[in-house]
DNA sequence: GTCTATAGAGGGATAGAC
DNA sequence: GTCTATCCCTCTATAGAC
């Protein structure tokens, strides 16, 4: 996967690129203060005041707090779309990497992500958003734990068609795959407030790829 | 397991039961509302306005709002520690029934946990304010996710010991039976927040116990 | 696009009568 | 233990000058 600083570029709800200095920097501060005290938790004046603005301000960016939280969440479903992979490009990448190899990648490409100091931040969010606000939940369900199981089955399926896992239900085996993988982002998310090291859940985030590996190869 | 219906029953956080009828109905609406709105998006009014009482009347029962979320976790703490294997009742229990019996009345107990109509609430409010208050994060860690992952490693160990597993790394075999098992609880509790079906989810629940044994049994 | 000023509602908490 | 009344603060959002 190619090196990218894309994930920090923001968009407006329209697709047009945010490119004023003050509403990048709310964004961006929005984000941080979201992610530790949540939506109802911060104030217009908690952001503005670190922005360095007055909180009228604020409204020549965004017509509303609500619509302040709808663009970041805007912006990291645009980017969540990015790490799944492509429909029509999974039959040559599987013929040319190892099960093994394949899955440890698609790993690296999910940790690329949450590893982004901004995306971090806006899993964070999500986690937090997610009981209160159904737009959040259903970008969790759907966009998140629904895609990336669906996309899996599609690949295991392709194993084994072709002999290169032991048969069993693809369906199982993606969830066997990504639910352990989903419960320890959760707990790496939450590590990362304290700054705690995370070095424990990484390990086991590994260890897991290795075992799961371990039971399905042929 | 017997029957019971403790998990109703309220504590003061110096461990005296909660009898008054207007301090059990704050403690249950500000869990219904917490649940949904999360501590900073509900208020004092919102919650006295329910109960029935004035906003003045509350501060009768709790010093203050903050006192009011502890007293909260402070119950669901006790309550989890229930529903984890005792120590010194694991020799025994463990030799009469099968590994695969042992985990699926767990998981059992589990859900039932989960279940009562009171403490499904307060799971939510756990994965909700985790982000935000270092106590229900510790919670969450040690409580909840260390302690079932050690003493699911101490059973593990234990069956690998008497051959009644296959030899394998007994801490793995815990992360690999239970994060699977946190992360479709935390997509089950959210399914509960609209009322949504958790069929399919309860059915993954079972699927990964199933897959799981079937890949350990000597 | 930023500012000052302010509206108008709602926040947590307390005093003191009953 | 509940009430009325109130305090003082913070909240989101708008109007209008520059």
């Amino acid at each position: 996967m190619a090196m990218t600083t894309d994930s920090i570029f923001y968009q407006d709800m329209d697709g047009k690129p945010i490119e004023s200095p003050n509403k990048i920097k709310i964004m961006d501060i929005s984000i941080e203060l979201f992610s530790r005290k949540g939506f109802t938790g911060v104030s217009i004046r908690d952001i503005t005041k670190e922005v360095g603005i007055k909180e009228s301000s604020l409204y020549n960016h965004f017509r509303s707090k609500e619509e302040l939280l709808s663009t970041i969440f805007f912006n990291f479903r645009r980017s969540i779309s990015r790490i799944l992979p492509q429909e029509d490009h999974l039959g040559g990448m599987l013929q040319s990497v190892s099960p093994e190899l394949f899955l440890k990648q698609s790993l690296a490409g999910l940790m690329k992500h949450i590893d982004d100091p901004v995306m971090a931040k806006v899993w964070r969010m999500m986690y937090l958003e997610q009981y209160r606000d159904r737009v959040v939940r259903d970008i969790y369900l759907n966009d998140i734990v629904g895609n990336m199981l669906k996309s899996l089955e599609k690949v295991f399926s392709i194993w084994i068609a072709a002999g290169r896992i032991q048969p069993a239900d693809a369906r199982i085996l993606a969830a066997e795959y990504q639910y352990p993988l989903f419960a320890m982002i959760g707990v790496y998310v939450l590590l990362r407030v304290d700054g705690s090291s995370t070095w424990d859940i990484e390990t086991g985030m590994r260890e897991h790829v290795d075992y799961f590996v371990s039971k399905i190869i042929v």
